[in-house]
DNA sequence: ATGAAAGCGCTAACAC
DNA sequence: GTGTTAGCGCTTTCAT
């Protein structure tokens, strides 16, 4: 069997198996006018008959546009990003886009990523999850002409975007330990070390809070570690190595709030009579391990993201950003502090 | 400004500029041979300073092939699949291929997607992870002439692949737990419920086991549910309420394994004195919730299924099948049971 | 309503 | 070595 050798039928092939002009075949099954019922009904069963698909390529050619749009995420085995692509891919893949995954984990990945531009000429637009683009990466970016940029998850004056207010997300998870009575509050700032530092409304909220409930601000209490789970673990450990304990951990996420809730149960203490702590984005580990935290709609980003692209694709008059609400979830890891 | 107006340049413009033949450019370009070293100088020079790239589809048009390659997963924020998603790009990329992603999360997406075939005429190959292809689809596949088609993660005699044993890890586990003396063993079985049902070898491993064991299989004892962490909670819940308890528990996976355990902390028992509780993955979670349980590596899968697709778009003479082993790994959640 | 023809941006075969 | 030419599979005028 030469199976293999087969080839893709090609619209000449339709339009000459059907006895029509190869213009007319074209037109009949792209359901355009000017063409005789009875001509399109044959065409079309031509068509269906032999399994034939356009070529999109050869078609987009000519179009101009690719149908095409690159995803570019610095993580996909971490829940956040793997629920933001699920939500953007949902509404990318309705409309009838084609998702390009792009990966750059790594300083050196998201360098060539910005100086290659391996989608450049392959895409119609490009969502960059997660994080800020830098002026460096903008310009090259300018070079993909015509292609439209979103941005979400991740603060962007400069681009189209969807996130949430992580100075409000702080706020709040400050300002419920701060209810509760808490004066001696660390925080664990989570920040990627593959990634550019970038200013984090997170930590500003700390201070803020700290700074508005006239409580002076105690460096030692502030701990910077990579996003992860051993990472969280590890800087507790430090904040535990202190002399005079935190009453309260404020973590910057939910996943390094997790390692730093072991370290404080394998140390002998409890949580939350002897620390409370706090995380945010509601991870779905987080019901499980009892974490309170402030919640955000990953997934919903994602499709808002994606809408809002196809918008800007459709040279819709839309909004060009949006900003989703957050909301604290009280569970089992914060209480008001025992001497509080 | 009009700079939303500029077009990208052609192979024709850089060739004028250069003062050159088209056929020359597109030589010089591409590094062939028959242009003189001051000819691709002056080619190169020009194509570098108006930032110029060939455009992908109009090239792989006149060559045939896309370079891309469909992925296929049926889930995205849960670890596994990010984690076997980043093992295929990081190879692809570095190969030169772009990654199309397709979600079927559930049943209706799975059969669209084999029914449409929407990445017919636009790819390579096509990668399915984790989840073994029904003959039905098998039979649409074919309608991808030429694709190559690997799996990842999932049993397939029809493709070249690359997974684990299941048999051989739940052997490990239902091993670990009768060594250590338990013969009241339950198991939770996860299913895909939004994924045809398929024959598992989880599922096998834990009757063969028993059966070797001489171990009269209690049917109460089984109990299957989706794949999640709330739904092992209820697995679990149900299992806490037979008249006589299990005294150890095997879970299909970690996640599952999660949830049972706070079920069974949340009834006041604990684990491993009453309990003992295994899963299979390893996910990262597990080490911090101290789960003993079956380790695959996932992203090294990703990694060979990825290497494996290569070497078949190369016709390389290569191993069509491959298989992952499984470890054992233990930790705080297993223990002989009391009165054992 | 329909067919012929030009051309999208490129590669490959062919002359020179 | 280099320029010209003929397509790749399609869409889109433009006649008819």
């Amino acid at each position: 069997m030469d199976s293999e050798q087969e080839r893709e039928l090609t619209l000449a092939d339709i339009a000459r198996l059907a006895g029509v002009g190869l213009g007319t075949a074209s037109r009949a099954l792209r359901g355009l006018p000017n063409v005789s019922p009875a001509t399109r009904q044959k065409v079309l069963e031509v068509a269906e008959r032999h399994d034939y698909v356009v070529s999109p390529d050869a078609s987009q050619l000519k179009k101009g546009a690719t149908g095409r749009v690159a995803v570019v995420v610095p993580h996909l085995s971490r829940w956040f990003f793997g629920e933001m692509v699920e939500g953007i891919e949902s509404v990318l893949r309705q409309a009838g886009y084609d998702l390009l995954l792009y990966h750059v984990g790594n300083l050196q990945d998201r360098q060539s990523f910005f100086e290659l531009l391996p989608a450049r000429r392959k895409v119609d637009a490009v969502i960059v999850v997660g994080f800020p683009v830098e002026e460096a990466e903008r310009q090259r970016l300018e070079l993909m002409l015509g292609a439209q940029i979103v941005a979400a998850g991740g603060q962007h004056e400069v681009y189209p975007h969807v996130c949430i207010d992580d100075l409000k997300a702080g706020s709040q998870a400050m300002g419920h330990l701060l209810a509760l009575g808490h004066r001696r509050i660390a925080m664990i700032e989570a920040i990627d070390p593959e990634q550019p530092r970038q200013p984090s409304g997170r930590s500003a909220a700390y201070h803020m809070a700290l700074n508005d409930a006239d409580i002076e601000s105690d460096p030692a209490l502030v701990v910077t570690t990579a996003w992860g789970i051993e990472q969280g673990s590890t800087a507790m450990a430090h904040l535990l190595s202190l002399a005079e304990l935190p009453t309260a951990v404020y973590a910057h996420s939910d996943e390094v709030a997790f390692g730093a809730m072991r370290t404080i149960r394998d140390a002998g203490l409890r949580i939350p009579e002897d620390i409370s702590i706090i995380g945010i984005d509601d991870h779905p580990h987080a019901a499980l391990l009892h974490l309170t935290t402030i919640k955000q709609d990953v997934r919903r980003q994602g499709v808002l993201t994606a809408q809002m692209l196809l918008g800007l694709l459709r040279h819709d008059e839309i909004e060009r950003s949006i900003t989703l609400g957050t909301h604290l979830i009280v569970r089992r890891t914060t209480a008001s502090p025992r001497n509080g």
